[in-house]
DNA sequence: TTTTTGCTTCGATGACCATCGAACTGAGGA
DNA sequence: TCCTCAGTTCGATGGTCATCGAAGCAAAAA
């Protein structure tokens, strides 16, 4: 039924709803972020996969993902029994030029990082 | 002397040191972002320009400017009695391309910034 | 229908943090 | 020397937030 259906859809806020303060405190969050940097290459991608990040449980990822949904970093679909979940990777760009893809650039590492005394293949 | 003067100078982690984490959690709170964009023109500006910014004490606002600087976004000069700041703005484009340009392009418009006056000799 | 599955929501807890006034400090002026 | 000035640091406080276990809920499976 369409009524019960849209009731269940999870809010998300318009894109010039936005603010800049509220997107870079979604950010601030070592779990948040590695969330974000997860979804880094912009498809949509099952809500179960995200368990195990950070070692939380699944309540303070429900958490997590709220406060990116309602920053307005995330979008959720809702599909019979599951969810699935993408960056606003395009209407983030639109509304902060730059701002999301450089996160998304500087996120994994900067530099090559050797182990001590060991050599990358 | 250059040991006294040395160990007045106030702690600036380097360059490589700054992590993208602590970078964005400090860009979001509200009254620094303020101080952020303030200080968006990238030349240095004395410590007493920032009072007023959000309704806050000197004591919050020093609180503030010490997060900023812990985290990496601006330099603070000692000169006298007084203090000159002035955001990192080469070297975090060095580290985090495109981050904080995006940062202060979204924010408000830049209707008042950086008047000439403000600059020590 | 009953059970299981996948995730959210609730209530509590502990940690962190923004904020303030007061005390402090170091530099410069009287 | 004593005072002022500019800003930091201290100690306390209230508020926000990340975290968890338990309960709840809708959809699919049994």
């Amino acid at each position: 039924m369409t009524a019960a259906a849209a009731s269940r859809a999870p809010y998300h806020p318009d894109l010039a709803d936005l603010e800049l303060v509220t997107v870079l405190h979604a950010l601030g969050d070592p779990v948040r972020l590695e969330i974000v940097q997860a979804l880094a290459g912009g498809a949509e991608r099952p809500c179960s996969d995200l368990h195990g990040v950070g070692g939380i449980t699944v309540a303070t990822l429900s958490h997590h993902l709220r406060v990116l949904r309602e920053a307005g970093l995330t979008r959720t679909r809702v599909s019979g029994k599951h969810r699935f979940l993408a960056l606003r990777l395009g209407e983030l760009e639109q509304r902060f030029p730059g701002m999301i893809t450089s996160v998304l650039r500087a996120g994994p590492e900067p530099a090559v990082q050797l182990e001590p005394g060991g050599q990358p293949r």
